[in-house]
DNA sequence: TTGTACGCGTTATCAT
DNA sequence: ATGATAACGCGTACAA
């Protein structure tokens, strides 16, 4: 097959320079209209297909917005794709998807994107950014922290960061089991080598809660994510929730940091004969679709990921308008009371 | 901030050429180690993030390979992702996972990916490539299509596809169907307005099967996705199958064309005081890590998607060695039979 | 309205 | 071992 095939290709048959060629491509007014479709003409009849690398570096500036997201195949991420698409599709501003890999540094990948591809801003779905502010004042575009992890240091009206309070809701969410009557109230958290990461977060506000009910935390029921399976699975659910039961250690209400790894949870529970919420209460987190179509339906505290969705939209096309008002916007998550609750 | 700092920055901080900088980076041997840390350290010092737009323009050739995905947020692609990731770090292909949007056209972004990255090949998951393969002509990369949906025209020879057979293991699932005695079946498709696509395969393949067991298909018994909500979702399901139970049709079994729309059929069977698999049968479609935790845990037809995703970065890196043996390869679904499906 | 020529930031070739 | 310089393909200021 030929050379690929350049601008100058169609200039020259079209027998018009380089410049013209550009300004049929690119919709500029200052052209007559005839030669502009026989260009176009051309353009389609040779399959010409313009650089984009070329492009990007010629171009001084994009409309492009970025959504980094690390750990794109988490379910609770896949609520938001559709909003930014729908959101993002109002305004003027292209939208790209870009997937970054568990071992690579997310802001790394985000500098290099922004020169790559001029970009506009960005918004970080998903890791976490702690104690890498550092780095943040070389990252000279707009951008919103969108559901990360955020720590405890802040470091606030430096940046922008959309959320929920991941200690709180937990808080609530165990609360409402102990308002249940639940005592012995086991946890699946993150995997144990996560000392950052909301699978932490969610510990602490389980803590906090049941301290506050007069409740003393046990280790033995503080659980982990098996480190050998992927994380937030349902099958990481089921592993470790297998070995509970196996373990023989009394609980009355289950709480795991993810719906999805939940689901697992469940399954194992109910494959030994228990029911729930009868034997066992089950609690979620996140609010995923699915939550309300398992059998039984899931409690769970859901996170508005929507809304959250259109207010990172809305927060970075201000910042990019020049808006300097940095805040740390917390949503308030929901409690969705499903069947797999019960009062003891 | 400053303007962005570039090669030439580097070269005038170090006193160096630009291209002694470019050797450093790149980490070509014919340079004095110590003039190359000293340039590393200023690339640290200073920050400098090569622009990714200028490297693949002036590159012949990078070692990349994409994914090209239509419908990211389809929970079966989700399976996919860590499998193409982990086969690619094997070898010594980059990965890049690059999302298409509903209303763009694969093969256009294809082309203009091809040009932009230097690509070394695609992997074309999802959508369907039917009919455009004049097209495919222009793509002068080697690609291979996984789990598209290949329509009856599929040109053999001269492209590579990874796939089932998606009216043979319809046909098989609800021969099986059949098997436990129910003679009522419904099924849901894809939307209605949808001709190609492996919804409308599946329908076929469930009618034949119907057919060759002396039943024949009931049009009332043949339900669509509501083109209102969001294809493939358990809200689908849900939403069809609240209608079905409602019009008082008689059905015994209920074949879903995908396991997350599946689960939403599930629960407004169980919400209506009805049992699975007592009352009604439910079969699913793919496979998802999901359907066995799922309470029942569901009949259906698992597609070796890890297999598939093997086999599509083994072939395609064949097809880069210059192997010019394009097949179809069509891989074996198999039949889980879950708790959700009982003889009549 | 159109064409020429330069520069975007990088790598590779060719000198030195 | 190192530095100048020519591409890579495109957009645009400037000239015509």
């Amino acid at each position: 097959m030929m050379g690929n095939i350049t601008i100058k290709d169609i200039a020259r048959h079209c027998g018009v320079g380089v410049s013209t060629v550009s300004r049929a491509m690119n919709g500029h007014p200052d052209i007559n209209e005839e030669t502009r479709e026989r260009i176009m003409a051309a353009i389609r009849d040779l399959h010409y297909i313009p650089n984009n690398s070329a492009r990007n570096l010629k171009r001084s500036e994009s409309n492009t917005i970025a959504v980094l997201v690390k750990g794109i195949e988490n379910p609770f991420f896949q609520g938001m794709f559709k909003t930014f698409e729908r959101e993002l599709k109002n305004t003027n501003y292209d939208f790209i998807l870009h997937r970054v890999d568990e071992n690579e540094d997310e802001l790394q990948v985000a500098m290099a994107l922004e020169k790559e591809k001029r970009l506009k801003g960005i918004i970080f779905l998903g890791g976490s950014i702690i104690e890498k502010e550092a780095y943040m004042k070389h990252l000279t575009i707009p951008f919103v922290l969108c559901t990360a992890a955020l720590g405890s240091e802040p470091w606030p009206g430096h940046y922008t960061a959309i959320t929920v309070d991941d200690v709180k809701e937990s808080y609530r969410l165990t609360a409402y089991l102990c308002s249940l009557g639940h005592k012995k109230i086991a946890i699946i958290g993150g995997r144990e080598d996560q000392t950052s990461g909301i699978g932490q977060l969610r510990i602490e506000g389980y803590k906090e809660a049941l301290l506050d009910h007069g409740i003393t935390p046990d280790p033995e029921l503080i659980l982990h994510m098996d480190p050998d399976i992927q994380e937030f699975t349902p099958a990481n659910g089921y592993a470790v929730t297998k070995e509970l039961l196996r373990s023989g250690k009394e609980f009355t209400a289950l709480f795991v940091v993810s719906d999805n790894t939940a689901f697992g949870a469940c399954k194992a529970i109910l494959e030994t004969g228990k029911r729930i919420p009868e034997d066992y209460s089950v609690v979620g987190f996140d609010g995923i679709e699915l939550a309300r179509y398992y059998q039984p339906s899931l409690t769970t505290m859901r996170q508005p990921c929507e809304e959250m969705a259109r207010e990172s939209i809305k927060r970075l096309v201000a910042l990019i308008d020049g808006d300097t008002d940095h805040q740390m916007k917390i949503f308030e998550a929901e409690l969705i009371v499903g069947e797999s609750t019960r009062p003891l």
